[in-house]
DNA sequence: GGTAGCACTCGCCATTCGTGAGTGCCAATT
DNA sequence: AATTGGCACTCACGAATGGCGAGTGCTACC
């Protein structure tokens, strides 16, 4: 009994169910398969794999199925990836040069993403927290409001208004300004706080209530976890393949419009920043998710993923593609934004 | 044959199977509506009604069902606004007071309205067109490259970046920068362009390629009309009462995911600004909208509405409680935009 | 015009039953 | 010891059947 080919029976079992959405059968599979054997040892190798929990039987006499365990040997040891062809490469790279700005960006690459993949696309704004300032913009809005404007490195903007206690002059608010800019301008936005708390002293009396409060809010807007923002596409797709969730399709689009359930797995999955990480049915550990599959992988330079970008879909995936159309968005991604 | 009663039957059946979700026949309507008369006249009602083309029959043997135009005629001329309860509107003011900049106002409002109405939720950004400049923002990225922002009155922010041809010295950016604020600042974006035409006139001739650049990049930036952009909120409602489509829910979710359809749908409705406007069924003018309804209403400033907010659900959905629910959303979120 | 009665229609649901794909096991084979 | 052919068994699925009941349209009557 050849450890090999009950491997090798697994992958075929994975690659057939992917394709054709049926429990597969013994004889279907040496049909399809050059296995080299009869359908009968095919079955006693199927008991052997039933028994070590990597398939099942959805009822007594039908076929077998991939369990989240098959996959997740089938994806670790026995998938290789299938690189896209070099039309598709030029695509994405031309789709994406277009963009305009960083809204436009995100925005195309999630679409590409559930376009290539035709599931749910997500990608992960750049962190503020792993980038730079690159601008910080003091607007004066009538009288007693300051718009405050944070611009970074990835092109990310954010902004707040502050209401404050007192009609600062121009001058005061000029002066701030610039020395908002001096200080902070290309450095990690997280070293900038203790550099902040130093600001007010440089200025007079009267003024310190401005500047403290300026910097108060700046520093606010960077520590704000919930200040990570997602987009998502293609949740169409999940209706495609009708069938493709035993259940309804709700208790998944629920769970994907709950950010923090997303958030939550992209944060977990950052571990391995570098390559491809991959989350199968249960290991999501979220319950309307027991029937899909994450595919992530980090953006932006190497070594310091600025976020990440996934795709989302039936655990019944094609883990290959998948995996292949997740690092190549995000590779081309990576290169406009330093760009 | 009194007329009267017969659009009483037209709302009574609206409204049964709004609630019921099952095609509606004579003894139930007299039974739970006080109509005074016996099943057999109502047949007899029915049967006008029928020939009119507001309601039909699933089948032979089963009851009636209103057609778009009977929801027409309900939406009408049958309908009264339900108002929303003052907890309910204090709940609205409260959570929408608590945003933070303009894009976390349009993200609570577009979730509230979705969990209020328990449908799907749309708001479309502030049109730029109809915003004024508060503030135009020039920041030198590297040499060779400016970043152009562009901020408007109700805090929506744009940015583009611009390949110069050219280094250009601090002294032209800042002369440039100040010369596009005084001169734009205040005005509503439209009457900008014959203004920023004006400019490079006041600049020595080999500072005005830059001039130039930075001019049409703010129009063309103002012109685009892709750059209306929208947000969506509870596609997982439609989910939610299972057999609420009689398809299957794909084609409502890809027509969703198409902003081209809906942005046409929302600005054909632009017409009655004031007003809730609503589109029944095929009125959509949309294969995959056959069997959903759009409420929507202007917000914004009276008489002057930025944009459109509003709520997709089933042609069967409680028309008089998702007209409130849109316009008391629609009120405060240009309470909180004003303010 | 409104009402009661009645025959008729037809979708829905539960039941039954045949079919076939697929399995597990065992004895024979290499 | 691994592989194979054979065989009995299981069980989901689809088609066919039939009773039930909600609902209608029609007609005669008030």
């Amino acid at each position: 009994m050849s450890e090999d080919r009950r491997l090798e029976v697994l992958r075929a079992i994975v690659e057939d169910y992917v394709q054709t959405r049926e429990p597969v059968g013994s004889r279907m599979l040496v049909e399809r398969h050059a296995l080299g054997v009869s359908p009968a040892t095919i079955r006693n190798d199927m008991a052997a794999l039933e028994e070590g929990g990597f398939i099942a039987q959805p009822h007594t006499s039908a076929g077998r199925v991939p369990t989240d365990k098959g996959y997740r040997l089938f994806v670790d040891r026995l998938s290789t990836v299938k690189p896209l062809s070099s039309p598709e490469k030029r695509a994405i790279q031309a789709f994406l040069d277009e963009a305009v700005d960083l809204d436009d960006v995100v925005d195309r690459s999630v679409r590409l993403l559930a376009q290539l993949t035709q599931q749910v696309a997500v990608v992960q704004y750049p962190s503020l927290r792993r980038s730079a300032m690159r601008h910080l913009e003091l607007v004066q809005v009538g009288e007693r409001r300051l718009l405050v404007v944070i611009i970074t490195d990835t092109g990310r903007v954010e902004q707040r208004t502050l209401e404050l206690a007192g009609v600062p002059t121009d001058d005061v608010v000029a002066e701030l300004r610039a020395r908002l800019n001096a200080l902070a301008v290309g450095q990690r936005l997280p070293q900038l706080v203790p550099l902040l708390d130093t600001l007010p002293q440089a200025f007079a009396p009267d003024a310190q209530p401005l500047v403290r409060s300026v910097t108060e809010i700046v520093e606010e807007t960077l520590a704000e976890e919930s200040e990570e923002r997602i987009v998502l596409a293609g949740t169409a797709n999940l209706a495609r393949g009708s069938s493709d969730f035993s259940h309804s399709l709700g208790p998944v689009l629920e769970a994907l419009e709950e950010q923090v359930v997303l958030l939550r797995l992209l944060t977990e999955m950052a571990e391995d920043a570098a390559s491809v990480a991959v989350r199968i049915g249960h290991e999501t550990q979220h319950e309307g998710l027991a029937e899909t599959s994450f595919v992530t992988t980090g953006y932006g330079a190497e070594g310091n993923a600025l976020a990440r970008i996934g795709s989302i879909g039936p655990t019944r995936m094609d883990y290959p593609a998948t995996m292949a159309s997740v690092r190549a968005v995000a590779r081309y991604l990576s290169r406009v934004l330093a760009g």
